[in-house]
RNA sequence: GGUGCUGUGGCGGAGUGGUUACGCAGCGGUCUGCAAAACCGCGUACACCGGUUCAAUUCCGGUCGGCACCUCCA
């Protein structure tokens, strides 16, 4: 299996420290706020890592945090906290958003299909556990106290620019980065954030004799180094994570632990609408909801999403979601048939060790469907069944074959005696429930319409 | 400004130094009571300019363009 390692930009064979399992961490989101499409992209992407490193045989013990504090609106460790601005909007306490994104975010994980992780692994379920790991860091002598918190002194690490190539000459000079006058660099960042008297901050922990709370970063390395033990043989993100958070936790775990954080790092692009960003202020915004609203299935979007790869850059568009959405319902239909046909249904192939091969190398969905589609009249069900395990495209249909059976009969003997009002009315009766029939040489057969 | 990605037929999107995926849409045909579907056939694409080569969409250099990250974000 070969993989795209970040770092060393260019694929690997991936190989785990354990021959048998695999140990993965997964980036997760902070929960403050309704997760769009682009969002569960990453999600969307990485199951179908776990599931291909599965049909290698492995065991994947795989950790997803959620970010439930700390998270501050700027990566320059000024702003506020995104919990306590999103409890500020809902006029709800921060636990309140916590919990209640929390089980939106794990909805929606269910409703795609995904995975489940190991374990889900809540930021503020590891307080002790970071503030053990910024002890440690400032008994290594890689920190420094400032008025508002304990900041990674980044120059004590020597290799801090090497996973994201940054150049720290140019950022030190660079006027896009504002940052705190104290700090000594500006690629240091906060492992500790103090509560000033009189702060309004909800979520607060006593540590090193006052109020405060753990920086983003910190709950990353924390975790890992609870739940898995560093190195992890994968760890995942988004490609917005390389320069600051990846970087970070890197730092975090070498300062505290003297240990390599992960082997192989996996990040994903992201998706545009129309060629725009997905934000907020553009409003364009598209939720797991509104593909719903307008006649599309999780399903849909997850087929689009693999036509492309996860490395490249994706533009959606409703227009092409309707091509994958095409393209799905003629898979189904294609096993429609065999369950009418009993054609297909025996035989060996080998497209099941094609399949995978295609996925081997690093995760290419795309030439995996070109594969399927080339393959399509040869497919046993067998065959099928390995794709959608591989996939989670939900490609199986019911087999309504027993039910339908009794009114292709029916409309049969009606056309037969060329009774055409009978015949046509059984068709449009199946059509409101989404059925069409296909009249053929061989017989009459039922397909799905959606 | 820095870093990285990228430019493939109407759209999406793999891939490859020579045989030129695949899907969607479209067109033609077969079939059909009608309709639909299905099936068969059809597109000769790789931004531009140079270079290397017997041969480049694929390698190298340059030009132009698009995008992302460095702000919040997967």
């Amino acid at each position: 299996m070969k993989l795209y390692n970040t770092p060393a930009r260019k694929l690997e064979e991936f190989k785990p420290q354990d021959p048998s399992n695999v140990k993965i961490y997964t980036c997760g989101p902070t929960v403050y706020s309704t997760p769009h499409i682009g969002n569960y992209a990453a999600y969307i992407y990485w199951d179908l890592l776990i599931r291909t490193l599965k049909a290698n045989g492995y065991t994947v013990h795989r950790v997803l945090n959620l970010t439930d504090v700390g998270h501050l609106t700027s990566d320059g460790d000024t702003g506020e906290d995104k919990l306590e601005k999103g409890a500020k909007r809902e006029g709800k306490t921060v636990w309140e958003i916590a919990d209640s994104y929390i089980s939106v975010f794990k909805n929606g994980f269910e409703k795609l299909g995904l995975i489940e992780p190991t374990k889900w692994a809540r930021a503020t379920d590891y307080i002790k556990q970071s503030e053990a790991l910024v002890e440690k860091l400032i008994d290594n002598g890689f920190t420094y106290e400032i008025s508002d918190g304990v900041y990674y002194n980044t120059s004590k690490f020597a290799n801090y620019a090497d996973f994201a190539h940054l150049d720290l000459d140019n950022l030190k000079a660079g006027a896009r980065v504002a940052f705190s006058s104290e700090k000594k660099n500006p690629s240091d960042f906060a492992v500790w954030k103090f509560i000033k008297e009189g702060e309004d901050h909800a979520m607060r922990w006593d540590f090193l004799g006052r109020p405060g709370y753990p920086g983003w970063h910190l709950e990353c390395s924390s975790i890992i180094h609870t739940e898995l033990q560093e190195p992890i043989d994968i760890h995942t993100g988004g490609i917005d994570h390389i320069p600051v958070h990846h970087t970070n936790e890197i730092a975090q775990t070498y300062g505290a632990y003297n240990k390599i954080l992960a082997n192989t790092w996996l990040h994903c692009n992201f998706i545009t609408i129309n060629g725009e960003k997905i934000s907020k202020s553009l409003g364009n915004i598209i939720t797991l909801e509104d593909l719903e609203t307008n006649g599309y299935t999780c399903a849909d979007y997850k087929l689009w999403l693999y036509q492309g790869h996860y490395r490249s850059e994706r533009n959606f568009t409703w227009d092409d979601l309707a091509a994958a959405r095409n393209r799905r319902l003629s898979w189904r239909n294609k096993i429609a048939l065999i369950f009418q046909t009993n054609e297909h249904v025996l035989g060996e192939s080998d497209f099941k060790a094609k399949l995978l091969t295609a996925l081997n190398d690093d995760l290419n969905s795309s030439a995996a469907f070109a594969l399927i589609d080339a393959s399509i009249e040869q497919m046993t069900l067998d065959d099928w069944q390995y794709a959608n395990e591989l996939f989670g495209l939900d490609l199986i249909p019911e087999d309504i074959t027993a039910k339908i059976l009794p009114r292709i009969k029916e409309r049969n003997a009606a056309r037969d005696k060329k009774d055409w009002p009978t015949a046509d009315n059984i068709r449009d009766e199946l059509l409101s429930d989404n059925i069409s029939l296909l009249d053929t040489p061989n017989g009459t057969f039922w397909q799905l319409t959606k």
